[in-house]
DNA sequence: CTTAGATGTTGACATCGCTCACATTGCGGC
DNA sequence: GCCGCAATGTGAGCGATGTCAACATCTAAG
């Protein structure tokens, strides 16, 4: 039941399947999910090439139960996300999420910016549908709280807006890729600040004004 | 055989090199940069497999040429971005990166999610990365222009946080994952309007207010 | 015309995802 | 206890892929 060690000569091994997903995230995080190789992960778990078939379909199936796993953890992080006020519960939610992209910046990119949700290298695994779902679902109730008026619209949109910012900002941050920009300028945490100052002062407004820019 | 119709051929293949990012990048639409197939490739374009090495040393080479002329017409998309007041030019170049990414969403991945800028895979094309930096500082200075006291710091904050929404956004758009979401509630271009008129709305505050959200 | 360099081809190799037939283990029914 | 069955792991192998080396061909310069 508990994870199979190798210095353990199993019968079968332990619990194969979460140790494939438990040591292809391990490889993801340090050569990117395109570069995963399904013989080597077998390999180095010490069992044989076609083993993890008896797991998994093919590859895009490992690789949607790790983004799956993924979202499982990052749900908790939402549902874990205390503070006194509905804004704080926000608020370090929004923190959680940079901290998880920053920390597993490899699974984040699987998770978020894959071919696995787009479907066009097939149809998306329907437990990763769900997983999804439901951590964009646990956010949305932490947003739906801090509106005055909670109506559906209103609540969608800024609920979408605010995670293009968080989303878009954790990809562009990963890599260092913002690095140079702001050498001796900015820091990190004065430019998280930045992302979640700025949508806390325009959120009010969200969704309700007509307010249009020139175009 | 099915030589390549350019009238003007010098040589064998007239100009295999652009021939074969420009197929390349319609088979990438089709399927995803992580399933282009170099013989494929190379075979629908009626030379042997072994022609594309004559003008990249691997596959992540000819993945770098595509995503860095995807960035050289985002580019002079920003460029282009007309408008009587700065403000509006950079809507109008918001607008002009938001079409590109729908058009053509998997040259966007390739461009910004994918592990060619990471180095996870190994180091980065150096074309690649001046185009992106190229293209990042003319939308810097469409956002320069919209500020009142344009310091470097509030320049570059500013930029990163619009640029997020942009991209997060962009990316969420992507393969209809937002559609679930706004079932006969919510039109395309309202979100689009709500993204960019709550940047607007927050926008002259951004990077100057020392204004902190409650924790 | 000659020749050097650029461009394209053929053959080969290692690796990859994946499948099939077979061996082994564990468990539930007798 | 025993047996049989389903689950799990193995080994060999197929087709496709990325990549390289040796060879062939064409262009352009001298």
């Amino acid at each position: 039941m508990s994870r199979a060690s190798a210095d353990h000569a199993t019968y079968h091994h332990g619990d194969l399947r979460a140790a494939l997903v438990k040591a292809a995230a391990v490889d993801i995080e340090r050569s990117g999910y395109e570069n995963l190789s399904l013989r080597e992960l077998a390999a180095s778990l010490g069992v044989s090439r076609a083993a993890p078939y008896r797991h998994f379909a093919d590859r895009r199936a490992l690789l949607a139960a790790i983004a799956a796993s993924g979202f499982y953890e990052l749900t908790a992080i939402h549902r874990n996300a205390s503070g006194k006020t509905p804004q704080a519960r926000l608020a370090a939610a929004g923190r959680g999420y940079l901290a998880f992209a920053a920390e597993r910046p490899q699974l984040f990119r699987l998770m978020l910016a894959s071919d696995l949700l787009s479907g066009v290298a097939g149809p998306p695994d329907p437990e990763l549908i769900k997983a999804a779902n439901a951590c964009y679902e646990v956010f949305e109730g932490l947003v739906a709280a801090t509106l005055d008026r909670p109506d559906d619209r209103a609540i969608k949109a800024t609920a979408i807006v605010l995670m293009s910012s968080a989303y878009g900002f954790a990809l562009l941050r990963m890599d260092n890729r913002l690095k140079p920009l702001m050498y001796g300028r900015l820091t990190q945490t004065e430019l998280i600040d930045a992302v979640l100052s700025m949508q806390v002062t325009a959120l009010p407004r969200a969704g309700g004004g007509k307010r249009r820019s020139d175009t």
